[in-house]
DNA sequence: CTATATGCAAAGTCTTTGCAACCAA
DNA sequence: TTGGTTGCAAAGACTTTGCATATAG
């Protein structure tokens, strides 16, 4: 069995909550999709394997996932919501073309060093972060040689 | 007249669009309000001032200040959406505090250059970018003498 | 005059909630 | 049994849009 459906029937039974049928596929098309859907879309992959399960469950497994430290929801600007694995994923950021909408990541040590200084400067305890830059990318940018410089 | 008003006219003359009274007093209330203010309170601010201000003009009005960059609009976790002045103003970065929901700014030249240096690796042409730290602030900390360390 | 702007209400989004039926434990 | 769960539909919160009227240029 899966580390994650582990760590959320281990949640679930903790909370005295109970694990059903649904919650299992709700996790499973989770974790098999690609990152940085939208509930909307998750929603879709989720009937299309289960056509009882309705939207609001979805949700609510979600906000569960969430819970347990299994999800992370991401509100990129231009109105787009989306839960992301976050169970052994390192901290990361994203890069979102504004163009065709992909969704991709980054790393930097620094910018977890700025966030602790910043924090530790001003007294404020940080418990989460985020950082996003918006642009275009290489795809939607054209080949490397017919482009303009600016 | 004040510099954010010239810009706003300028802008709208060359976009052929018209000045109007409910334009003007919504900047007006919107430069003279605390920053960070949602939709709602900036719209509940500018009908105090002028009732007769229908909400879809505010809304109207700030994505017209958004294209001519006098204002930026920020989406915070939790739902809140806010625009803030963006005229001679540098960039920053916020703090969100997770209990009284005040948010403050901080600045780093680290950040942007974490971002140039990521973004020339990959390819990706960066046009806007933000970073947020969630967290605790330090009135929310209670006094100093008082907390348990963790 | 004429094209844009306005206010209202209605319609969209996206998300949450109330509820009767259901079902794990 | 019994208390959490489900799907549905309805309700919410927030934002945009359609339209008849008003108005800047």
């Amino acid at each position: 069995m899966r580390d994650e459906l582990k760590i959320f029937k281990k949640y679930l039974k903790q909370k005295g909550l109970k694990q059903t049928t649904q919650r299992e596929v709700v996790l499973k098309l989770f974790l098999e999709s690609p990152k940085h859907l939208s509930v909307d879309e998750l929603s879709r992959r989720v009937r299309e394997s289960d056509p009882g399960i309705g939207h609001s469950t979805v949700y609510r497994t979600l906000k569960l996932l969430a819970g347990c430290g299994l999800a992370l929801e991401s509100q990129f600007l231009y109105g787009r919501t989306c839960f992301e694995p976050a169970w052994g994923v390192e901290p990361h950021h994203h890069l979102i073309c504004t163009r065709c909408g992909t969704i991709s990541e980054f790393r930097d040590p620094l910018i977890g060093a700025v966030r602790d200084k910043i924090c530790k400067g001003l007294d404020f305890k940080p418990e989460a972060d985020r950082m996003e830059v918006y642009g275009v990318c290489s795809d939607c940018q054209g080949p490397r040689e017919l482009r303009e410089e600016d």
